[in-house]
DNA sequence: GCTTGACTTTGACGTTACGTCAGAGTTGAA
DNA sequence: TTCAACTCTGACGTAACGTCAAAGTCAAGC
């Protein structure tokens, strides 16, 4: 028996794991990683943290917030492995647009040897890529290649006006929805709510199973969101209302 | 004649150009792009604001930070074609760091498929690419692909012996040139002090030409670097003392 | 037992490129 | 003249730490 394994002071277990005091600081601030105290507060790092640290890097070097770090290392294996698909979507994502940027920086220096002006050759040629489709849309990474296509075709279609009576019927629902939460799931009243649902989704997945799939991704990841989305959709974040279609939906199938 | 061009208020401005208000107004703090102003204070914009903007907007998506988008703007093609080769080689390295890094999750997924521990899959392979080489030296940009090579080939060899016993013989030259500065650049002692710089710079290219040619971009450079090697090679930076050597040579080679 | 240098703690401000209010003034059409 | 729409400046927030600074802790040597 060796024992507990060694307990490492914050100097010697940053050299060992290749990362700085600071950093160790800033997880413990964050509640990333928390070490145990000896009783002057000197924080104790054990042989656990170091794995937990490894698990830290690796996924921040894939790009991802500690924010959601942290809840992915509290979660199951799966989210993990959900967690990891999307990341590799968005790595593959900038990897495209990082090979037609070099591109352009390739042919701008062309145009310049040929002694062009640089406003002419260097700008044309790097704002053609940005805006090719820099779009860089944050929801793509939930839907697969092909659903993004549909998704794209779609879009045509969508006026604004179509968009503004859509976002009405939604707001109309929900409120219709929250008005008879108290109702059964099953009934009469429920049913019909949930048909409304059914063609409100229809309308914008036109019925496909794949957008339908991203669309499902796009909504359980709704903590990982920018701050901006979700304030944009707070009004429809009502936990009880989705619970209710969820059982609605649920008496819809069993019939 | 048309006259002069329309004047576009901010919202306008920034709606016709891709950015938002808050960007301009950020970008006039810092004294990246400044438009004219009515007397009520109003920013003003002008068509010549639009292809600065352009400019910006473009360099800015290739990564370099607004800085030094700022004083690059303010010189000669020449140093804005430079900057671009620089920057393409940065894209180069981050891309290959992607490509490893997208490789790597692949495998990590294959491997969480077959159903082994997140920890052996994941963390493993991911870590693996990241100790590779993500190092990600901020020098490397300024040499060519095979002064790199070179350079690597020579780390092996530079002990940390070696490597402080350079370090004080560049501080016992740089104190030696300084009591110096006013002595003739092409006489007896300037020449002994030049023919010691030659000395010391050989013993880092090891007379090596494409080693010397990064070495200059490098030091050419310096007003992009990274705060903390401004700080640490501050005492080597003294301009008289450069000015001084570069007579001191030029003198060396007239002869 | 005491000194001393290396190490540790928390706090607080700096960085980059803006986002997001808030309070107050300006513009221009009805 | 009114009023919505727009603009101004100032100031705090963000992500992930870097960089001091002041004060407490540890352990080795005297």
């Amino acid at each position: 028996m060796s024992g507990v394994g060694r307990l490492y002071r914050i100097q010697e277990f940053a050299e060992l794991a290749g990362v700085t005091v600071r950093t160790l600081h800033h997880y413990d601030r964050i509640g990333l990683l928390k070490p145990r105290r000896n009783s002057a507060g000197y924080r104790l790092y054990a042989e656990r943290d170091l794995e937990r640290l490894e698990h830290i890097v690796a996924l921040k070097f894939l790009g991802l917030p500690l924010k959601q770090i942290k809840t992915l290392l509290g979660k199951a294996r799966f989210e993990l492995s959900e967690a990891l698909a999307l990341q590799q979507r968005v790595l593959k994502q900038k990897r495209e647009l990082l090979n037609r940027t070099i591109a352009a920086v390739e042919e701008a220096e062309e145009a310049l040897r040929q002694g062009q002006r640089p406003q002419a050759a260097i700008l044309r040629k790097i704002i053609e890529v940005i805006e090719m489709q820099s779009s860089s849309n944050w929801t793509e990474k939930y839907y697969s290649p092909i659903a993004r296509e549909k998704i794209e075709a779609r879009k045509q279609q969508w006026s604004p006006e179509l968009q503004e009576r859509a976002t009405k019927e939604w707001t109309d629902l929900f409120r219709d929805i929250e008005a008879s939460l108290d109702e059964d799931p099953a009934g009469e009243k429920a049913q019909r709510l949930a048909d409304r649902w059914c063609n409100l989704v229809g309308q914008f997945t036109g019925g496909d199973a794949q957008i339908s799939e991203g669309l499902n991704r796009l909504w359980a990841d709704r903590e990982n969101w920018p701050e901006e989305a979700k304030r944009q959709t707070a009004p429809y974040a009502n936990q009880r209302i989705w619970e209710f279609i969820g059982r609605a939906m649920a008496a819809r199938k069993a019939r």
